[in-house]
DNA sequence: CTGGGCTCCTGTCAGC
DNA sequence: TGCTGACAGGAGCCCA
């Protein structure tokens, strides 16, 4: 579910509740991706800081105890609750806090809750090595993006997807940047010239921009913290319309699989 | 270094 | 109604 959008729109929902709150409690459901790493005794009394995102990441700060790195995997979403509800059989994390209860649902444990002393040290430092730019970075542009892609055969669609370039767009907001762009999401990724790299450089910013101030996409399950579902579903121009005509020109929009993965697009206004 | 395939896990839905 | 297979928002890891 959670490319950046969601994550930020979570981490945007969730800072100011949790900061500066204590943790009072944990309790660990059935495993996650990877094992905590971490006595959870001894993250008792700690001060939750700042929560800060890199890529689909979060970083939740207790000071002087490290912090916790969450993904949100493909189904995950983190909901900070007032009451303490019983928790379900996809609740797999509780935080307690003295201002509340951070919960972590994730019905395929795709997910993740990893501790570390810090962001530059192992664990932590080893899962976000090798994470491409923020997309909202200045150094991000067409320039980066050509250089990046060079020589590369992959599908640039994949490209995109892989996060070593840029974060954040996974598979639906690959596939609306590539219209937005108007480039066919099986074009050789080294293939793509330098104007077109600007431009799909500008429409991931655009279509992330876009789909942040929607408050991310709900397909099925995703909530903010509090509860808000999104909305850029409703805006997609392309991501699961197979069949249905193109908001744009009419054609209708196709669906292939490249690397495992659907991909949507349309095959009259995105070009080789 | 690159690319491709596999893997983790559960739920839902279409089709028979 | 029940079963089966395809598919779902991610990404680490292994091997060629």
């Amino acid at each position: 579910m959670p490319e950046l959008p969601e994550v930020e729109v979570t981490r945007r929902s969730l800072a100011g509740a949790i900061q500066g709150a204590r943790v009072t409690g944990l309790r660990l459901g059935k495993p996650l991706r990877w094992p905590l790493g971490a006595d959870p005794e001894a993250l008792l009394g700690a001060r939750v800081g700042e929560v800060q995102r890199r890529g689909k990441y979060l970083w939740l700060p207790l000071e002087d105890r490290g912090g916790l790195l969450m993904h949100l995997g493909m189904s995950g979403s983190l909901a900070f609750l007032g009451a303490t509800p019983a928790a379900g059989p996809h609740d797999h994390f509780d935080l307690h806090t003295d201002r509340g209860l951070l919960r972590l649902t994730d019905p395929r444990r795709f997910g993740a809750v990893v501790w570390g002393a810090a962001l530059e040290v192992s664990p932590v430092a080893g899962l976000l090595a090798g994470l491409g730019l923020e997309p909202f970075d200045e150094r991000f542009d067409g320039a980066h993006l050509h250089a990046r892609l060079r020589g590369r055969r992959v599908a640039i669609k994949q490209a995109l997807l892989a996060g070593d370039i840029v974060v954040g767009a996974g598979n639906i907001y690959a596939c609306e940047a590539l219209f937005m762009a108007g480039i066919d999401p099986r074009l050789p990724a080294g293939r793509l010239s330098r104007p077109r790299a600007d431009r799909l450089a500008v429409a991931v910013r655009a279509v992330l921009g876009q789909a942040l101030a929607a408050g991310g996409t709900t397909l099925r399950d995703f909530r903010d913290a509090h509860g808000v579902a999104g909305s850029f579903q409703m805006q997609a121009q392309v991501y699961g319309r197979e069949g249905q005509p193109c908001r744009r020109c009419g054609a209708a929009v196709r669906r292939i699989v490249q690397g495992a993965r659907s991909t949507f697009f349309c095959p009259a206004c995105q070009k080789r």
